[in-house]
RNA sequence: GCCUGGGUGGUGGAAUGGCAGACACACGAGACUUAAAAUCUCGAGGGAGAAAUCCCGUGGGGGUUCGAAUCCCUCCCCAGGCACCA
């Protein structure tokens, strides 16, 4: 055993051990005591960080505790290996997305090894493989058969810079979440996959996700955005010139129909349909259409925001509001979303902040027809609009109903007459998959004049993507532009016809990876329902936050639908979720923190610090940190106290390893120890409980971690040095060989080697993880802390449970206590049992 | 505006109704050394005091309790999510 903690060559040994014994690799028709821990797989994009090593070293700390517990763990690794980067790179260097991404999960797979995270590698797989992706298009072709994947003209997210279209939820603030380029409208016919369809599916299993963070739920419930309302229908008073309309009434979409006695107009989008026909010939035509193409060149984004004004015109036209029979005007204006219920609202200006605010700028009527419970509104007094629940007021037949009743009754009065319903709304879009760019699956679907839209059969699979393509952002994918892929005989009827140009959103890849782990070389088909269905749900995923809706509502989205498909027995895909916080640096000129990015220039780069301290006191830090779900600040000198703490460690063991191993045969025996051999005792058996108690729960590794200090300064305090033999010998090896193992799974390399040196056989994996010992907890005397009205003032050291009476008189009986008490009567003595006395006085 | 989290020494953090600041970093003093590194020992929330000891202290204010960083109310600030959503 060398003297100086020789970390590079323990680990690379034990590296290597890991991989040579397949220690990480299991049989999955084994599912005894299964456990799938599951680390969202990674971009392939460049090397990794620290930041990136946080998720991938709490993944391995959680495996290798489960492993020591007992457990079969299938731990598996991949890549999600399309994507824009890559094509990007592309474009600007010439480098093909398939050799720059081959290449960057090379490098990846070098360095997650070096950190020693352990996967079973036989299982890896790269979404950008045809082996892989055949798949996703299979998956593609069974919700198309499904109609659950349908094309169709819709206006859509398009980001100038990337060239491509977005999904709803790849906008962040009206810009590019990748590049945050401002995202333009455009009219598109696109592909979609309905995951409206599973909407309230999707909302209604979030209560089923208790191994979540509320956290996320949370996000995941308002990004669905239900909503429960009234449809109502407002007929239009027809037109004086006797031309007759498209449609004989607007329909608009309420939560509050309890309100509507309160309507004094009603007002549309910009965008809204019928809009132009509505007007056609009146003479406000042209005052309205001129508005119109006003309120639709300002952006999307400015258009959200509250800054811009309030502005409308009326429309010449108006409608009956069906609860009064009054007719009401029409209005046209900016504020009224078309993407939004029915595009059109009624507006209550009393009780409505927007209404409110609309109807004081061009002076239309305000009625009340809601009172609050102190029955004091009155619109002479009132500065903004009341917009709580009360009593229905001036509503005919409603009025004096509170708002919950009445809007269940005036809903049901709406169904009776036919002019409207309860209707159920949800924020949620549709999922628009398509991509205008090269690096992705493409989407298996053929177009053939006679034929018309032919999906790819199943036996033709995979579209494989053209080796040789111009990678040339023009706003069409670059598949377009390639002849060979592009002509293809009809699958239906063999005449000439055309292939989709479009790729999938790599979202599609990455929503249904954790069942391909389950299967990876089965050519015959995308998993084997029966593995899955052992091994599914995810026992525990481990990612970042960042994919708190995305990926994770996408993957619950697919997973329902195979569900349907009747292809796998469960309905959702993880069972336990745990994300971690990013790990920033603060910026040296601006004071501020910052997720680590090579524009920033403040990524830390694992190498050099495996490489001058060692993988594990690099895994050490980032556990040490702090609270794993929270996000942290990498500091440079951070990584000196789990450095001097492993080297530390390393001295004892090379430093005692006599005595430790001398010690194998001894047993230890509560009976005959010493008062110092006790309290190490005890103090080992506190560590078990704690820092099990740290690794069962929230992942609390980095207080796991400072318990693991105190243990080992507790080893050091213990009396025991030299070469001398003690009589505190066995325990002093009880505490080592406890602090090994309950340390292996944060550093696993060195205690390896550690638990080797001391004389047992390979892999500290295989040993039992310690249990507490109820008897070593226990404690003859224990300090009572004595206050006086809540005050510490003494501290009393007593027999362990030493009755209630008994250590009222002791305590009453202190000088300490005397003192504080001097000249007030003491009213009681409260006792906490081996812990604190309070005397209350006064 | 609404919904989540959060605010504790110079710093990261610990304590979830019972000794605030565990464990570390940085810092200071000392030992070892020709010197440095490494290592070891000691110190340290603020204030008063020679000391014993006392007072103050977990964003501000109020409350519940024998006792509050922890529970309740209210306000301020920070981070994240949603947002003219009818």
């Amino acid at each position: 055993m060398k003297e100086k903690y020789p970390y590079a060559e323990i680990e690379t040994r034990w590296q290597s051990y890991w991989a040579d014994e397949r220690l990480f690799e299991i049989d999955e028709s084994d599912t005894s005591d299964k456990s799938y821990c599951l680390m969202m797989f990674p971009y392939p994009s460049a090397a990794l960080h620290v930041g990136h090593g946080r998720n991938y070293i709490i993944g391995d700390v959680v495996a290798r505790y489960k492993m020591m517990r007992g457990m079969r763990v299938l731990t598996p690794m991949g890549w999600d290996a399309f994507g824009l980067p890559a094509e990007n790179a592309a474009i600007s260097t010439g480098t093909h997305p398939r050799v720059s991404t081959l290449a960057n999960i090379e490098r990846m797979k070098e360095q997650l090894t070096s950190w020693g995270v352990c996967y079973d590698w036989p299982r890896e797989v790269a979404s950008c493989m045809p082996d892989y992706y055949r798949w996703t298009q299979w998956l593609f072709l069974k919700l198309y058969e499904r109609e659950l994947a349908y094309r169709a003209t819709a206006p859509v997210n398009w980001c100038p810079s990337c060239a491509t279209v977005l999904a709803n939820e790849q906008v962040v603030d009206g810009a590019c979440e990748r590049c945050e380029a401002p995202v333009e409208e455009k009219e598109l016919e696109q592909w979609f996959f309905k995951i409206t369809a599973y909407a309230q599916r999707l909302l209604d299993d979030l209560d089923k996700l208790q191994g979540w963070p509320a956290k996320v739920r949370t996000m995941q419930a308002n990004w669905i955005g239900r909503s429960v309302g009234t449809l109502v229908e407002f007929a239009l008073v027809p037109r004086a010139d006797g031309r007759p309309d498209d449609d004989d009434d607007v329909p608009c979409y309420t939560t509050r129909v309890d309100t509507i006695f309160g309507c004094t107009y009603m007002t549309v989008a910009p965008e809204y349909p019928g809009l132009a026909q509505l007007v056609e010939g009146l003479p406000e035509q042209d005052a309205v259409s001129a508005f119109v193409a006003k309120a639709r060149r300002v952006s999307r984004a400015d258009r959200i925001t509250d800054a811009v004004e309030k502005e409308g015109v009326f429309t010449g036209r108006q409608v009956i509001n069906p609860y009064t029979g009054n007719p009401v005007p029409l209005w046209v204006g900016n504020y009224v979303l078309m993407e939004y219920g029915t595009g059109a609202v009624m507006a209550v200006p009393a009780h409505d902040t927007r209404d409110w605010e609309f109807a004081h700028a061009y002076d239309l009527p305000i009625r009340l027809s809601i009172q609050n419970e102190s029955q004091d509104l009155d619109l002479d007094r009132m500065d903004a609009a009341y917009v709580e629940a009360g009593t229905t007021t001036n509503s005919g037949p409603f009025t004096g109903l509170a708002s919950r009743e009445a809007i269940a009754k005036m809903t049901e009065h709406a169904l009776a007459k036919g002019f409207g319903k309860a209707m159920e709304h949800y924020r949620l879009r549709d999922w628009l998959i398509s991509r205008q760019r090269y690096w992705g699956a493409p989407i298996p679907i053929v177009y053939c004049d006679s034929c018309g839209t032919v999906p790819v059969p199943e036996d033709q699979l995979p579209v494989l993507l053209p080796e040789e393509v111009a990678f040339k952002p023009t706003g069409e994918s670059p598949l377009a532009a390639c002849d060979d892929f592009m002509q293809v005989k009809c699958p239906t009827c063999g005449a000439p016809a055309r292939r989709e140009s479009d790729t999938m959103d790599t979202f599609v890849d990455s929503s249904w990876y954790f069942l391909r782990y389950l299967s990876p070389n089965d050519e015959s088909r995308a998993f084997d329902p029966e593995v899955a269905n052992n091994w599914m749900p995810v026992d525990q995923y481990i990612g970042g936050v960042e994919h708190a809706i995305l990926h994770l509502l996408y993957s619950r989205f697919f997973t329902k639908a195979l569900h349907d498909m009747d292809l796998v027995a469960f309905d959702e895909p993880f069972e336990h979720l745990f994300t971690q916080g990013m790990i920033q640096k603060r910026n040296e000129d601006d004071g501020q923190l910052y997720k680590m990015s090579k524009s920033k220039g403040n990524v830390v780069s694992p190498d050099e610090l495996i490489r001058d301290y060692g993988a594990d006191t690099v895994r050490l830090y980032t556990l040490f940190i702090g609270p794993p779900e929270k996000d942290a600040e990498w500091t440079d000198q951070g990584i000196e106290g789990p450095s001097r703490f492993l080297r530390r460690v390393w001295r004892r063991a090379y430093q005692q390893r006599e005595r430790l191993i001398a010690a194998r045969s001894e047993t230890v025996d509560v009976d005959s120890m010493s008062p110092a051999a006790r309290d190490l005792h005890r103090k080992v058996h506190e560590t078990i409980q704690l820092v099990t108690r740290d690794m069962e729960g929230d992942f609390h590794f980095n207080s796991a971690v400072a318990h693991l200090m105190d243990l080992m300064n507790a080893i050091d305090g213990c009396g025991v040095d030299g070469d001398a033999p003690s009589p505190t010998d066995a325990v002093y090896r009880e505490a080592f060989e406890t602090l090994v193992i309950l340390l292996s799974p944060f550093t696993p390399h060195i205690c390896e080697e550690l638990w080797e040196q001391l004389g047992n056989a390979p892999s500290v994996l295989a040993a039992d993880w310690p249990a507490v010992n109820e008897a070593a907890l226990a404690r003859d005397t224990v300090e009572i802390v004595v206050q006086v009205n809540g005050k510490l003032r003494a501290r009393l050291e007593v027999r362990a449970d030493l009755d209630q009476e008994a250590l009222e008189a002791s305590v009453r009986a202190m000088p300490e206590v005397a003192k504080h008490t001097a000249g007030k009567d003491i009213r009681r003595v409260v006792i906490v049992p081996n812990k604190l006395a309070n005397v209350v006085a006064g």
